[in-house]
RNA sequence: GCUGCUGUAGCUCAGCCGGUAGAGCGCGUCCUUGGUAAGGACGAGGUCACGGGUUCGAAUCCCGUCAGCAGCUCCA
């Protein structure tokens, strides 16, 4: 007899060599009918896994993130064999689950055009509905090696396994089969709700030297409704795309004669300068100086900051009066020239001074997003010159400067990453040891969770990275932390001791937004053009229900202007619905309605953005309130 | 940069196998003066991304260029 130990803490004795799938089955036919795999002793496997003496068993159903993610791994391997069939040469490479799917790799020189997508899910079907047993088999890695000779792909995979033993899994009577560790569902049938979602270019092994592969992603789900779920998700990302609230409240463009130049529009314009407004209160606050720097700069001195070296490919050059220029990639070197300008003493230590410069990037093509990724942006850029011994201090410093900020925005959700030295990179062993420590101890201090990412600092320093995650659940890099040893010395910074000595100054560059296009970006997808009072461009529309009270509106329209608050009056002919749908369109937090009753009381009929009820405040009321929500910076309208 | 897809009115899109363009929204004028998420009529607006080619004839087919989209690679 084996004897059973399950997730409530309950023992069960069955017979030895009986499968997890008799389990379940003596457990409840419910729970046999939903079980995917099984968990035994903590390890995931099939279902069909017999089961001797004691054991641990957990039995494993979609309804739990890793059932969901066997199924889907199931699916990627039925889609595969549609693949297969439809396309006989294709040849299988590797296909993982990701986060709300799984794509498959595959090597076919016909390529798979969305117009297949329904040939290949309606093959998957047919797969499904035979409900053929998925069966694993395994052996030796020689014998493996042996059975995929031929096949370049699959030999790989099983020269990269880290086990002995390899295995195999094949349904339709082996009809398909393909090498995999497992564990699977008990057979196609057992398969869920799929969707053929995208098919894109991919390279083996990620390597842009090999065979560019084809990757058709799907997903997959327990049941209908949860698909549809998941695309409805979907479509609600989508709406809330930077790029198309950009075009819908007319924030920013781009062109074919700029390409990855952000043209920023008017409405654009008044968010780009509450964010600079704010920035520059709060870098006052913290003790910044501010500067900015030429544009363009003498190909010279790129030579001597290194950037010629490490990042001509990413820069633009222009030739004027027989000399080279070159548009700045960044703002450092700039700065280290208004540094050396003049000698400084240690007691101005340390020096933090500010730039928001406007830096160009000649970035591939291919990898250009909105505002996200763009060639020229500005950057909310810093230095720090101090002594090494101020490091830790000024890194504290800059970490409560970035989360003041952020929690401004409302942004809690984000990750910190610390990146240490790697391979290619200057400095002695034991500089980068202090300069790590630093960063390391200034983040311990702060109680800031870190992952730590070896090998993956600047090569002239280790930095601490702020990323961000966007609704379409992509992550950017918003803030960073970075020491430098290496621009002081190439620029022979100098700061003259308190023992009369000159000595080098460590460098912090540091930036908190990062690029304030990327961070308008993010911001618009954030609150999904919804802005908070004090960033709407437009904050206030006055809504005349008649013509009759136009001059009452464009009255207090003025007033408002007065009052600092970005307001228009809509004398247009529509009536009052028309006026209120469109100002909802355009996302106007606050609409006051006016009629002969309200021209009377000398008061307005608020309505707030997404609220149903509307409330009549004296005017005076309204200027109080919305002042200080303007001036608080208060994410929420309410009256 | 690589692979695939896309480019038609300000916006979103339709236009099958070639016969020189259409809708909705928006915009303009007029009617309407209406109390809380879209009143009505009329009208203007397009070198069908650009350049070649095939054809009697190209938005439509072919080639190239540019730009965008999805992904890969990259991201000091």
């Amino acid at each position: 007899m084996a004897k059973v130990t399950l997730p409530d803490g309950s023992i069960l004795n069955i017979e030895d060599g009986k499968s997890a799938c008799d389990v379940a089955e003596q457990i409840g036919p419910g729970l046999a009918k939903s079980a995917l795999a099984a968990r035994i002793d903590g390890k995931m496997t099939d279902l069909s896994t017999a089961i001797w003496g004691q054991a641990e068993l957990e039995i494993i159903t979609p309804s739990s993130p890793t059932g969901l993610e066997t199924m889907r791994h199931s699916c990627a391997h039925i889609m595969a064999e549609a693949i297969c069939t439809l396309w006989p040469e294709t040849q299988l490479v590797y296909g993982p689950t990701v986060e709300d799917g799984f794509y498959y790799d595959i090597d076919l020189d016909e390529p798979i055009r969305p117009e297949d997508f329904e040939k290949i899910e309606a093959k998957m079907r047919e797969i499904v509905r035979a409900d053929k047993p998925i069966r694993r088999k395994e052996m030796s890695r020689e014998e493996a090696l042996k059975h995929v000779a031929g096949n370049k792909y699959k030999v790989d995979n099983i020269r990269r396994a880290d086990s002995e033993v390899i295995s195999f899994y094949y349904h339709n009577n082996g009809g398909f089969e393909d090498l995999c560790t497992g564990p699977h569902i008990p057979s196609t049938g057992k398969c869920g709700e799929f969707k053929i979602m995208s098919v894109a270019g991919a390279y083996w092994h990620g390597d842009p030297t090999q065979k560019m592969l084809q990757r058709v992603y799907g997903t997959v789900w327990p049941t209908k409704k949860e698909l549809k779920k998941y695309l409805n998700r979907l479509e609600e990302a989508k709406k809330r795309d930077h790029r198309v609230i950009g075009k819908q409240l007319d924030l920013f463009s781009f062109h074919e004669e700029g390409p990855g130049f952000a043209f920023m529009h008017p409405a654009g314009m008044v968010i780009w300068n509450e964010i600079v407004d704010y920035w520059q209160k709060v870098h006052r606050r913290y003790d910044y100086s501010q500067i900015k720097t030429p544009i363009m700069l003498n190909e010279r001195l790129w030579h001597q900051s290194g950037h010629w070296e490490n990042y001509k490919e990413n820069m633009y050059f222009t030739d004027v009066d027989e000399a080279t220029y070159a548009i700045k990639p960044m703002n450092c070197p700039g700065g280290c020239l208004i540094f050396n300008s003049r000698r400084h003493s240690y007691r101005e230590l340390p020096m933090r001074v500010a730039e928001l410069g406007l830096v160009h990037r000649h970035e591939a093509s291919g990898v250009m997003h909105g505002l996200f990724r763009v060639r020229q942006f500005t950057q909310d850029d810093a230095h720090i010159f101090c002594k090494s011994s101020q490091i830790e201090d000024e890194v504290m410093g800059v970490i409560d400067l970035t989360f003041q900020m952020y929690r401004t925005f409302g942004f809690e959700d984000f990750h910190v990453e610390l990146s240490t030295k790697p391979e290619k990179h200057i400095g002695s062993d034991e500089i980068w040891e202090t300069a790590t420590n630093a960063l390391e101890q200034a983040l311990k201090h702060k109680g800031i969770e870190y992952q730590i990412n070896d090998g993956d600092g600047a090569f002239y320093g280790p930095k601490i990275d702020f990323h961000i995650k966007e609704v379409l659940n992509r992550s950017w890099q918003l803030g960073t932390i970075q020491l430098d040893f290496s621009m002081p010395q190439r620029f022979d910074l100098k700061y003259v001791d308190s023992d009369n000595t000159e000595k080098t100054p460590v460098m912090i560059h540091r930036a908190i937004l990062g690029s304030f296009e990327r961070f308008m970006g993010i911001l618009i997808e954030h609150y999904g053009g919804a802005f908070p009072l004090w960033l709407a461009p437009e904050q206030v529309r006055v809504l005349p229900i008649s013509e009759k009270t136009n001059d009452y509106a464009r009255e207090i329209e003025s007033r408002l202007k007065k009052a600092d608050i970005r307001a228009t009056a809509d004398v247009s002919d529509e009536k009052i619905g028309a006026k209120i749908a469109k100002a909802h369109e355009n996302k106007l937090p606050y609409m006051l309605v006016v009629g002969p009753k309200e021209r009377e009381q000398n008061a307005v009929n608020v309505r707030i953005r997404g609220v149903k009820e509307t409330k009549t405040v004296s005017l005076s009321e309204f200027f109080e309130t919305a002042g200080k929500k303007v001036s608080d910076k208060t994410q929420d309208l309410l009256f």
